[in-house]
DNA sequence: ATGACGATGCACT
DNA sequence: GTGCATCGTCATG
């Protein structure tokens, strides 16, 4: 996976994290949960232009952007885009590696409430301020990138108030993992690898 | 099953 | 002071 895959519209890149492997410190799972958000959409942190908070979106891609959310709960970001202020919120993970201690760390056993949510799953993981800014290709972030193209679902996004009707939520075709169903499920076509990380498609 | 509500930090009119 | 890119608990159908 390379800075290029990164460079791209945040629409695209939430499609194309949608099965891709995401730990911290060797903990962590399959993406199967993401929105977009771009600086000249009124929903997302950057579209008042940069601020303290929101200085990570501002600078390179391929790096996490880590807020604080209703003042109790982290969410975790990529940053992308061709120019500055986009990013991909992670929101929903299915749980593969450390489950024991996710299950510690968010006080349930259950495997479908472990990390489905953008704030559940910054604590499964341990996402903190601390991680704001860092590289999410290298330790102790690790992503790896789908081998095959999932079936994606598309839809409005969760928790916002502005730009309500943009279809910008994804989320995994068939997942038991995803914060909430998806209203009027609509497929989008399987062609979601990232370029340089897969066997080349045909 | 769905809906209300409080917790709690901080960016921003 | 207001408004959140949320979550758990409690209340009801």
């Amino acid at each position: 996976m390379t800075t290029a895959d990164f460079a791209r519209h945040p629409v695209e890149v939430a499609q194309r994290l949608i099965g891709a492997r995401l730990t911290l410190g060797g903990v962590g799972g399959v993406i199967v949960e993401t929105e977009a958000y771009h600086h000249e959409d009124p929903a997302s942190h950057s579209h008042a232009g940069p601020t303290a908070r929101n200085a990570a979106m501002f600078g390179p891609v391929g790096r996490a952007y880590v807020y604080r959310s209703y003042g109790v709960h982290w969410c975790l970001n990529i940053v992308c885009g061709i120019d500055l202020g986009s990013a991909v919120l992670i929101r929903a993970l299915e749980p593969v590696e450390g489950i024991e201690l996710m299950c510690a760390r968010r006080g349930v056993s259950d495997l479908r409430r472990l990390c489905s949510g953008p704030g559940k799953l910054c604590q499964a993981l341990g996402v903190t301020q601390e991680h704001d800014g860092m590289p999410i290709e290298h330790a102790p972030f690790q992503l790896r990138p789908t081998e095959r193209p999932v079936e994606l679902l598309v839809g409005p996004r969760i928790g916002i108030s502005k730009a309500v009707d943009l279809p910008w939520r994804f989320g995994l075709a068939g997942s038991k993992h995803l914060s909430r169903p998806f209203p009027r499920p609509h497929r989008l076509q399987p062609a979601n690898t990232f370029p340089t990380s897969s066997t080349p498609q045909p």
